[in-house]
DNA sequence: TCTATTAATCGTAATATTGCAATGTATTAA
DNA sequence: TTAATACATTGCAATATTACGATTAATAGA
């Protein structure tokens, strides 16, 4: 197998796991750091500031675009990204429910 | 390679990593939810709700016991689960502050 | 003790992920 | 036009993850 059985699980379910598998490597977290740190950032800085080789980040920016997490504007030879605000902020909610959760009442199991 | 580079990040990206991979699965949400759905649960009843085998289940509840976001209770031969609301607490500041950080000031990219 | 029940563990096949060298592509500068 | 620069893409090796059948371990009840 290796292979995720997404079908039996509900929508909410598989978003909230897409969302977290993109959060779930370090790359990618110091990335997303990086474009709230210094509001946007070109591409070379990226693989310089982080020390992976520049084929990695890139690969690692992509599934972050995928998501529509960041995006990406061309300006001549590089490239700029940044947080894409919007879709972030949607993210966050979805993510928020899931984790704030109540368990204000819940005592130790059973 | 398929092996993470951990050593050329901080703490707090390893940790937020690690969370978040471990909710990057749906089969581990929908064990989260139920668990806060009904405050303790057997593992035999998470099997027959969420419908992969038995020992793909124990695997699942496994990791999430080694993360410390639950704890099972033995009872006779069943084992009763239940978010471990302390350690919940904590991720759940670790993922806050990684989730909201401010973007309120933001324009689009460059 | 013997048997049934429940869940953990083991072993393994199928698939996914990570990282990078090599290469391709697009743009700029000379 | 050519060379340089910055990134994306491709291809691949190493490793990780997922899922489950088979087995084991532990407890409860007859």
């Amino acid at each position: 197998m290796g292979l995720v059985k997404t079908e039996i699980f509900d929508e909410l379910q598989n978003e909230i796991a897409l969302y977290a598998k993109v959060f779930g490597h370090p790359a990618r977290v110091a990335i997303l750091q990086q474009l709230f740190k210094i509001d946007a950032c070109y591409c070379g800085d990226l693989v310089s500031e982080i020390g992976l080789a520049q084929p990695t980040i890139s690969q690692h920016l992509k599934e972050l675009k995928l998501l529509g997490l960041i995006q990406g504007n061309v300006e001549g030879t590089s490239v700029c990204y940044c947080i894409h605000t919007e879709n972030w902020a949607k993210m966050k909610d979805t993510m928020w429910q899931f984790l704030n959760q109540d368990i204000s009442k819940k005592e130790d199991c059973c």
